[in-house]
DNA sequence: GCCTGGCACTCTGCGTCCCTGAGTGCCAGC
DNA sequence: GCTGGCACTCAGGGACGCAGAGTGCCAGGC
């Protein structure tokens, strides 16, 4: 168990390393934290943290820098959230205000990201499962045609063509959109089936293929369109990893390449928290001189999707996470309005 | 005039180079290509290709290495386009015959691209600037808020929200929707703005407002869905630079992640041929250390997109040349069929 | 029992110095 | 116009030494 002091010691030596980027010393930590005591009580805390490995020395006779569980321990009981100022608030708000569709506020979300905590962002499109219909619309294209446009709450659109059994009048598809609609509309994906199961039996016999076929299309769309896509920026910030940077950037950005890799990264984040992953806690090999901060996000109580950054172990983790809640908490508000 | 030798000399020079990366000097130029004279005369040579700005060394006492201009000559030249041997190009095919819809051609393209280059790779979303309209929908959200949805020819779909100025009536509105398609329906987006511009007239004076509203999101939708995306790959190639190359690389990075900037770097290409520009011939000035090679590509005679690869000036350029040619052949083909 | 000042020790980082080797420019001779 | 010879320059790398930061440990004090 360590005494409230070395905690102490430990914070300051995770916040010093962090703003300077060069191993820490007893001495240093007396003159820039008052901690009450003489370096050489510090020296003996130093020493404990060390054989207790969350701290280490590069070398002999440097300071000491923190490890993995170092930073573990930091952010789980040294740390909170450091919330974003007010007119970063407004700021981001204004932002996300500004995009058109979701392609946009995916892009404009992972630009103010990098930019908001200087590290590579990675946002990944709002999934459809748990998404709820917003409107289907059936347009005509030829006689025997008919081209179905889904649009969910989250802003996404998807399209298909259904070529159908036999023709199909105009009146007829307006019925049946507005039945669809009336009974599918701000109901979720997976509600979808049952609502509509009966529907084919309100049409006279001639149309009941039709209307079967068009809605069996509308159900292979909810449930075949939730692959993943995911878009990153940033990655010049990169170039600010350190001083050994060539050996370590390059895995990084191979990882950064794999779409899987990162959908894995984001998918571990549970709903309601930030999550961060520290170094060696990573699964992939490229990023375990990398830490991940990431969130889920999402219109409603729940998380459609999730985003996140990727860092050095050595990153201000109070401040990004501030970033990325706050982020997320908006990114969901702009798909709730939208 | 260079002689005849000269221009060996600067040919020996550029390969050495670009094989070793060291700057080469005249013994081993003699020793590993026989020029059938002795260094000193090499020697000679080498100071007057200097005089003319085709070389350079980074210190006295240094070998040789090639300027922007020498790079220049030797593409223009000296070198030839490297063809891709049979094997290389049936596994083209086969790679990119897998694909199974844009998204995915883009995609693995890029990769292709990227890994047969080991540099970065840029791919250009085909054109639609000839893209015709194939319908406008109009959804009712709120008393004043609407829903624009545009679906074009190609399969693509666009939406945007409208804020009315003012509420706007179900009827106002499927007569918007019914004369807005009757004159645009299948008609070219460059048309659509002078097909539209008197439609608020056709409306009585309250709705006007919102018909402009309307009208002018749509005109937006339709100059974005014309920009163009495009997709990039390889970064990790980057670090394959040089010694000194986080210098090099951030700027580059911040240019790649800049699409406007690449699109004007692959804007220039012409159509048939493939284009090189070497170092400072980028306008950009992040690019100044790195040439592009790109060149249009179609499924018709017509480029309708372009794609490339960015790497160090110190290139094989004509090998690099060859796997992007015959990448755009092939990705030309792809789409010519489906 | 814990903190403290003192002390000897151990490194890295940096600057200096020097040497080697690669490469050059120039010149006189063929 | 080519060649061999020669003197010159300079980056790179190893050896050396010094200063400074940091450490561990110990004996003394509260």
């Amino acid at each position: 168990m360590l005494s409230e002091r070395r905690l102490q010691v430990l914070r300051a030596i995770v916040q010093d390393y962090v703003g300077t980027e060069e191993p820490v010393g007893s001495k240093a930590l007396t003159e820039r934290h008052n901690l009450g005591v003489s370096p050489a009580t510090v020296r003996n805390d130093m020493a404990a943290l060390e054989d207790e490995g969350y701290i280490a020395q590069p070398h002999t006779s440097a300071g000491r820098i923190p490890t993995d569980k170092g930073y573990r321990l930091f952010v789980d009981k040294l740390a909170g959230v450091k919330p974003m100022t007010a007119p970063e608030r407004r700021a981001i708000q204004n932002f996300l205000d500004g995009a058109v569709d979701l392609d946009d506020v995916v892009a404009r979300t992972v630009r103010l990201l990098a930019q908001l905590t200087r590290q590579v962002a990675v946002v990944q499109y709002p999934s459809l499962t748990r998404s709820t219909v917003r409107h289907v619309e059936l347009l005509p294209l030829a006689p025997a045609r008919v081209m179905l446009v889904l649009i969910t709450d989250t802003g996404r659109v998807e399209q298909r063509m259904v070529d159908c059994p036999a023709p199909f009048g105009e009146s007829s598809l307006a019925d049946l959109r507005a039945r669809l609609n009336s009974r599918v509309a701000g109901r979720r994906f997976t509600d979808v089936p049952k609502l509509v199961e009966d529907l084919p039996d309100a049409f006279e016999a001639e149309d009941r293929g039709t209307v079967s076929t068009v809605l069996s299309t509308l159900l292979e769309t909810l449930v075949e369109e939730n692959e993943e896509r995911l878009m990153i920026g940033g990655t010049a910030n990169l170039t600010r990893f350190g001083h050994d940077f060539p050996l370590t950037i390059r895995p990084v950005l191979e990882a950064l390449e794999e779409q899987v890799v990162l959908l894995k990264l984001l998918g571990e984040a549970k709903d309601p928290g930030v999550m961060v992953r520290i170094g060696h806690e990573n699964a992939h090999e490229g990023l375990n001189s990398t830490s991940v901060v990431s969130v889920g996000y999402g219109s409603g109580g729940e998380a459609v999707a999730k985003l996140g950054v990727v860092g050095p172990t050595r990153m201000d983790y109070p401040g990004t996470m501030g970033a990325v809640r706050a982020v997320a908490r908006y990114v969901g508000q702009i798909l709730a309005e939208s």
